[in-house]
DNA sequence: TGACCTTTGAAGAGA
DNA sequence: TCTCTTCAAAGGTCA
């Protein structure tokens, strides 16, 4: 049987130098779109065969079938991204393939199914039975919803994961559960980086005297009968009620320690400022918008509707600025940046309603990213520029009838033949 | 996975 | 100077 360790690489991309590695940014972009691809489980809810490498499968690996790469000079941005997309596609199928060859090798090493699947005697026997367990007339078939890379039922065939089937999370390396904190993989070595930069941007508050007492009370508490089954809040409750009623001389060593702490803190952190925390993420200004009452903040016309004019204050009504949202000096800094960014857009594309009627609506026109845009085009259908579009066109080697031939060109010679 | 609950004290911002 | 708001920790609960 292989050793461990042993694995096929067919297309995992490595970076030619470890130095030049991915700047934080684009780890935390790749991090991201890792997690979302090992969210999604092996489709069979099986564990991955963990393929062999074998001389064998060495003289198999690189003359698979689909290899072709092309250059996307001349293509618009988004048929170069339909390009990749298919050039990913072509990758992940050349994997299926690579490791439903590995798994035919494998089950005829095992001596539960050497009966069944004897060895491969050369490379192209080993070629065609892979061919023939990727084949849809090998029955039932379980992975990859039944398509290439599925297995037949009952069979010792095992898909790999789509993270695996990409390389990632290695096939020799994170098939196993890992049994140490180690990040068993780059990537997860990356994750765990990306986190702990994360965590570093974060600079805390030292903690208060009350701080240190409830960290030095609350496991006390907890172990007393009457406490210990109940929740956090109720616990500092009750530790609130004692800090209260504790004595000054009491508090002192507390407060010493609080003193003690953000000295150090002090001198650890010299620039930092309480403020730096204050809703530095999305989510806690977000946490904090709610704390208001519902309405609370919003102008009358938002806040009573359009029907209950005769609730509205007299500014409303007379196209001023709200009485109640107050105008603060931060609604008004709002505005000037939403006027600025209005008057640097052409006026075309995006005028923001300077008079007081538009002023009211609480939602102002948003001007579309390039995401939303490329979403929107991906939905229209027979838009030449979307990538669904790109790639189907370039799959079926034809132009769109709509498009004229100029525009398209001749590409034939960039496909494979 | 992250908000919420609950406490006190420190810090910052704004009036 | 005063008032208001936010955040620091904990861990169970809930969406």
């Amino acid at each position: 049987m292989a050793e461990e360790g042993d694995e096929i690489k067919v297309f995992r991309v490595q970076h030619e130098d470890e130095s030049d590695a991915p700047s934080l940014a684009d780890d935390k972009k790749d991090v991201a779109l890792e997690e979302e691809m090992e969210s999604k489980p092996c489709i069979d809810g099986g564990s991955a065969f963990h393929a062999p490498s074998t001389p064998l499968l060495s003289s198999m690996a690189s003359p698979l079938p689909f290899n072709f790469n092309f250059s996307p000079a001349g293509f618009t941005p988004f048929q170069q991204l339909a390009l990749q997309n298919w050039q990913m596609n072509q990758a992940v199928t050349n994997q299926v393939i690579a490791n439903a060859a590995a798994n035919v090798y494998a089950a005829a090493l095992s001596p539960v199914f050497a009966s069944l699947a004897p060895m491969p005697a050369s490379p192209l026997d080993l070629f065609s039975r892979t061919m023939a367990a990727l084949s849809p007339l090998a029955g039932p078939r379980v992975g990859m919803m039944g398509g290439m890379g599925s297995v037949p039922l009952g069979s010792p065939f095992r898909p790999f994961t789509p993270m695996q089937l990409m390389g990632y999370g290695g096939v020799g390396g994170g098939m196993t559960p890992s049994t140490s904190n180690a990040p068993s993989t780059p990537n997860a070595a990356r994750r765990k980086r990306v986190k702990e930069e994360d965590k570093e941007e974060h600079i805390k508050k030292p903690k208060n005297a009350y701080f240190w007492f409830m960290d030095e009370n609350r496991k006390v508490l907890m172990n007393e009968e009457e406490w210990k089954d109940k929740q956090s809040a109720d616990l500092n409750k009750e530790l609130g009620k004692r800090w209260h009623d504790m004595k000054d001389e009491e508090k002192k060593p507390y407060f010493e320690m609080a003193a003690k702490d953000k000295e150090d803190h002090a001198k650890k952190y010299p620039n930092w400022s309480a403020r730096e925390n204050y809703a530095n993420s999305a989510k806690k200004k977000k946490k904090r918008d709610r704390t208001t009452e519902p309405g609370e903040g919003k102008k009358c016309r938002a806040r009573f509707g359009v029907d209950s004019q005769e609730k509205w204050c007299k500014h409303c009504i007379r196209k001023k600025k709200c009485l109640y949202t107050g105008g603060g000096e931060e609604d008004e800094k709002e505005e000037r940046e939403e006027e600025e960014r209005a008057s640097s857009h052409s006026h075309s594309t995006h005028q923001r309603a300077t008079d007081s009627e538009s002023d009211l609506d609480d939602e102002p026109t948003t001007i579309p990213s390039d995401e939303e845009l490329k979403l929107t085009m991906e939905l229209t259908p027979l838009n030449p520029l979307t990538p669904s579009f790109a790639l189907n066109s370039l799959l079926l080697r034809s132009p769109p009838k709509h498009l004229r031939s100029e525009e398209w060109g001749d590409r034939s010679d960039s496909f494979p033949s």
